[in-house]
DNA sequence: GTCTATATCCAGATAGAC
DNA sequence: GTCTATCTGGATATAGAC
């Protein structure tokens, strides 16, 4: 998940340039407390330009939300091509989304800690965007193939990262003192306590060599 | 936890009238789409009025997140005065919010589903606020006596509520279809399980006369 | 395509009568 | 304490030169 594609060939700079300042002051002062012209002003870029590009103040959120929501995707997708179980997937997936948040704090700033139909109203919910649809088939998987618990995947997905996003949360505002790393395997060990399988839970166990919980 | 205390002898109805519009208007269309003629519309006052006693547009949004943050203040105090030991009583707050996001919708919607930083600078976070203080306490309580497992009262509550949070989210935005009294089995089972120490987990499955776990 | 200068609009806030 | 009429600032958006 490159930040805003800048390690791309990047052939239009100047759109990165307008969405990277518009990020900053989105996520800092919230979208409606931020003006155009502090965005051209930070940009470097001219009004005009704005206008030319992304046809207004919600043209540029529509545009960045798309391509964070981009970024997000190609996450997913690295994580399944690398992992086959779909339990091993979340669990990266969660990991990669807490190292994200020190090392890309806007961009998991603008996803998790933002409303964005507040701002962008017209757009489907991010639960119904790409990304996020597949994160629910991955668990839907992990339901069918007997290695989690549950009925419903909206549910089930929910308890996993709601958890995980309100840590996220608690992170971005400071009030978690320590990268999100240092607690992935107490909410791991909690969540996977709680949903997979007892057959599948033993497994792992005995993989762990850990002692039998009963 | 009355609405808006229109259970009240409401010494003062005019207040409620207004604070009750901003409310329903700020949930709907979200606060920065809101502008103070509209809640001066639907609240059946005037300009003057709504200035004289907030003194603008953030003086209504404060009142009315102070005047929430006690209500949600009343239902935790209910629970503690109702129930014993700090798991039910966590098991209960949550119950409880359940219930009111089908009969408080739009109480919910304002704590749960908007970011209030993005309005109401200056305020400490809400989970700074002393209802969530409260909520905390219980948690840490729980942990002390052996009945929780766990280090950070912090993590552990956002592993707690992050899942009920998300649940209530989806709820409001009518992604889950029933009532989510349906799902709070579900998600009390697989928190308990992932989180209650081994000691009490065990107890409890003896009352609920259950087949052992393993 | 990019820029500056300008137009338009409307929200927030105030003044002052009643 | 409540109302209406009015002011003002600032934000979005446009026009038109380069």
């Amino acid at each position: 998940m490159p930040y805003l594609k800048k390690d791309a060939p990047s052939p239009e700079p100047i759109d990165c340039k307008i969405l990277t300042a518009a990020l900053d002051l989105f996520v800092e002062k919230g979208y409606h407390m931020v003006s155009i012209h502090e965005v051209q002003k930070k940009a470097d870029v001219s009004i005009g330009s704005i206008y030319r590009h992304f046809g207004g103040k919600e043209g540029i959120a529509k545009a960045l939300y798309i391509h964070i929501l981009n970024e997000v995707d190609e996450l997913i997708d690295g994580v399944t091509k690398e992992f086959d179980s779909p339990i091993e997937q979340l669990e990266e997936i969660i990991k990669q989304l807490f190292e994200h948040t020190e090392t890309h704090q806007q961009i998991i700033s603008f996803i998790f800690h933002a409303k964005h139909t507040d701002f962008i109203p017209n757009e489907p919910l991010m639960c119904d965007a790409l990304p996020f649809i597949k994160i629910r088939e991955i668990t839907a998987k992990a339901i069918e193939n007997g290695s989690l618990k549950g009925t419903d995947t909206w549910v089930t997905t929910a308890l996993i990262f709601g958890s995980a996003i309100r840590l996220i949360q608690l992170r971005l505002d400071g009030i978690i003192e320590k990268p999100l790393v240092n607690h992935v395997d107490t909410l791991m060990s909690s969540l996977w306590h709680g949903l997979k399988t007892d057959h599948t839970f033993s497994q792992t166990q005995e993989k762990l060599n850990s002692v039998a919980v009963l």
